[in-house]
DNA sequence: TATTGTTATACTCTATAACTATA
DNA sequence: TATAGTTATAGAGTATAACAATA
């Protein structure tokens, strides 16, 4: 058989680095007590509050979803569901202080990618981000 | 504030990817009426029958779980569980030409990192898999 | 009338514990 | 006694449809 080109060899190694990647995410975040999904909605409020629906938005999934998703965490007290006070219908979802706890020990638990990437030696690593914006960035409307 | 090193920002880059790749894999599965988890098991079948233990081992989840799993995509035809001929314990679980096509299509569907890759230039495609190939092998016992 | 979010419901994924059949 | 797999069960993730409150 004739060896697979470089390009099929990519494939086949992103696949088993997608495969340990969410694994590895999964484990970090029940170790902390969170599902993978928890953890990433945690992950979507790091940077400030968010609406339902902008969450849902972010995380590709149904508003109903985030629903149940924020109200489990929030009965943990990891979020807080706030009202807008320029729209009585839209909900402002924040952090608590035990959330941003939770969500930075997920990333100190889940070192794959870093630890994976710290390998590499600084010009390898300059390559990589190089390839990696090629891959994610130019996204000419269908995926 | 300064701008990130290449190894945070190929983090951050891969962790867009990570997230883009499942999505299209999920979208491509349920596109043949296949979940994701579903489909992995085809994948994991596409080389031979394996047992269910061996499912469970490569798939990282309890025997409980490949149970429910095979039973759904044995209702659907689309797998078939056998005897073991040596060991009468054992079931040997196996694509069914129905389930071969499935996993095909799903496969045709999912073009994300096909395409990404395809992308780049073949000098480029070898620098890439030259990496991923040092960040997937390397696995010093504890990931 | 359109939008934001929730509720009711149903299905899948997943694990734990207890079990059956076989080795 | 140990192993392969199943069953019973429960909790979580997810979507669809119907709904309430607000714009």
């Amino acid at each position: 058989m004739a060896s697979p080109t470089p390009a099929v060899r990519a494939e086949q190694l992103l696949w088993d680095l997608v495969y340990a990647y969410d694994d590895a995410y999964e484990r970090a975040a029940l170790e902390v007590g969170l599902s993978a999904a928890q953890a990433c909605v945690l992950e979507h409020l790091v940077d400030g509050p968010a609406t339902m629906g902008r969450l849902a938005d972010e995380m590709l999934c149904d508003a109903s979803n985030i629903t149940q998703l924020v109200a489990r965490l929030e009965a943990r007290t990891w979020v807080e569901r706030g009202a807008d006070p320029t729209d009585r219908r839209v909900k402002r979802v924040a952090l608590t202080p035990a959330g941003r706890r939770a969500r930075r020990e997920v990333h100190r638990r889940f070192r794959l990618p870093a630890d994976r990437i710290g390998r590499l030696d600084p010009a390898q690593q300059e390559q990589l981000a190089g390839l990696l914006a090629l891959m994610t960035d130019p996204d000419p409307e269908r995926v």
